[in-house]
DNA sequence: TTGTGTTTTATTGCCTCC
DNA sequence: GGAGGCAATAAAACACAA
């Protein structure tokens, strides 16, 4: 009986149980702060989990490995796509080729084990990880729920909780990264997240040859293809005036005024939301930009990576579509997707769910009309092309399911302002219309700084054709004007286009000579 | 519902370090 | 030699598509 007995608790134990998602919150919260855990931290931590040494000391271990597997088939990743481009990357890749061909004793070989502890709090892959969790936990939630009490250490684990890929999770309050661990920073080098990341996904081979076939027309920094711009309007930077008061430019008269200059007006605003973005990123590349690169959204599982690399590819030109009637939804929303984790996750489920919402309800409103965004601009003078409302709806009804667009959409509704439709709206949204209009004022403000350095220090072969902009430009003042060209100069301004949007628009103009 | 693929957990053996 | 860690493996649990 007795022995009978033993064998029963022997299955039993040997029945491998799942942790709960308390536990394995509890423990990836303190993986996070502690990769290699001290004998007294794992009895501390069985203690409170209710598990053995043992299986912690195993679940550490099998997490480390884990890690190292993502990092690896990250780098193999990376690896086989800057093959596939042709160009070695000087970003992303890093570590790609040297791992790939030892894992033995892993790649932290190299490295003290110790020191690459507490680098969890930098660690990308980490969250790869858990968002592979919360695919697989439905209780995510009610953990991260549960964590909300927790201190410092535990607001990264909410943060894990909701798997969100947003790469400013780890900013400080004041938008600047944190303090970073020498010994994590070693770590992030292998780590690039954020932008970088992103970039690094989508810089497939398209882009790639973009780039090869601008040669040393492609500046990061200096104009955009050699669109001609137009001269800037005489007086277009004067005093501010009463936009409804004031005598506003206009190259083309006969045009009306459209709501188009209610979402064009806006435009500037989003150079500080730009900025914003671009301090977030770039401060995080300022982390990347080092030989080694991984990422965390790719290291989410081999599982969704697979899901995920076909979409990285452009079949879908203007990816970005899904982005306004994501910013539409989220001006006019709750959450903006410029703050929303979820926005920021990418290749989740929710996030795509939520593009493909978008797309099927709201598409054919958002693209009705001529262009009302910079991109749009491009796109309407750039080679004359036209696209119909029906091209358009086609871009939109080709929603990229993928995480890239996904990513996309987070930077669209910050590239963009609220859309046309927004002037439509009831005065309900006034309130929310005010709130854009105080950033406008920053914006406008710093993008005619911007615009009036351009108009010095630059030629001005770069003025984008009049007509296309006339075409497009409800104008109501002089301000507007000057907006509007500040808009328009943003594709050529670094500080107020993102790379990684000249990559896209580069991709788009790829594909139509194509 | 089922089959397949992925992830997680547990176990074992080997290696390195002290 | 013991402790700790890594890698390999098996099996259970899970996710997802057909």
């Amino acid at each position: 009986m007795q022995s009978d007995e033993n064998k029963v608790a022997v299955e039993k134990n040997k029945k491998r149980k799942l942790k709960t998602p308390a536990q394995i919150s509890a423990l990836e919260k303190f993986y996070i702060e502690h990769k290699y855990p001290t004998e007294e931290m794992k009895l501390e931590l069985a203690e409170e989990l209710g598990l053995t040494e043992k299986q912690v000391s195993g679940w550490f271990c099998h997490r480390r490995l884990k890690d190292k597997r993502l990092l690896k088939d990250e780098a193999c990743t990376n690896g086989r796509q800057d093959i596939s481009s042709g160009v070695i990357q000087d970003r992303g890749s890093g570590l790609g080729q040297d791992s790939c061909g030892s894992t033995k004793h892993g790649d932290y070989r190299h490295l003290d084990p110790k020191e690459v502890e507490s680098r969890g709090r930098y660690s990308n892959d980490i969250l790869a990880a858990d968002m592979a969790h919360e695919r697989r936990n439905p209780y995510s939630e009610n953990v991260s729920s549960m964590d909300d009490t927790s201190s410092e250490s535990s607001s990264s684990l909410q943060d894990q909780d909701s798997y969100g890929a947003d790469p400013s999770r780890y900013l400080m309050p004041n938008g600047a990264l944190p303090p970073i661990n020498p010994k994590g920073a070693i770590k992030m080098r292998y780590k690039p997240s954020g932008y970088l990341k992103v970039k690094g996904e989508i810089e497939n081979p398209a882009i790639t040859a973009v780039k090869k076939l601008l040669g040393r027309n492609y500046r990061e920094d200096g104009p955009l293809l050699g669109i001609e711009f137009d001269p800037i309007p005489p007086g277009a930077f004067e005093s501010q005036m009463d936009p409804v008061q004031e005598p506003y430019y206009n190259a083309n008269p006969a045009l009306p005024n459209s709501p188009e200059s209610y979402a064009v007006k806006r435009q500037p605003s989003l150079s500080s939301r730009y900025d914003l973005y671009n301090t977030k990123f770039s401060s995080q590349d300022s982390h990347m930009e080092g030989p080694d690169p991984s990422d965390f959204q790719d290291n989410k599982s081999r599982h969704n990576s697979k899901q995920r690399l076909p979409l990285c590819s452009y079949t879908n030109p203007v990816p970005r579509r899904n982005s306004s009637l994501d910013l539409y939804e989220h001006s006019t929303g709750e959450a903006s997707a410029y703050n929303s984790n979820k926005n920021h996750r990418v290749g989740t489920k929710h996030g795509v769910e939520g593009m493909k919402s978008d797309s099927a309800s709201n598409h054919s409103d958002h693209y009705e009309g001529i262009a009302r965004t910079p991109t749009d601009w491009m796109m309407h003078g750039y080679d004359n092309v036209n696209l119909t409302n029906v091209q358009r709806s086609e871009y939109v009804k080709s929603k990229p399911s993928n995480s890239i667009s996904n990513a996309c959409v987070s930077m669209e509704t910050k590239d963009r302002g609220p859309t046309a439709r927004m002037e439509k709206k009831s005065s309900g949204d006034r309130k929310a219309r005010r709130q854009y209009d105080d950033s406008d004022e920053l914006g406008m403000l710093s993008n005619e700084i911007m615009f009036a350095q351009r108009g010095v220090d630059l030629p001005l072969q770069h003025n984008v054709k009049q007509d296309s902009v006339a075409e497009m430009q409800p104008r109501k003042s002089q301000r507007c004007m000057s907006v509007h060209c500040a808009c328009v100069s943003s594709f050529w301004c670094p500080t107020l286009i993102d790379n990684f949007l000249v990559d896209y628009l580069l991709a788009f103009i790829f594909m139509i000579e194509l």
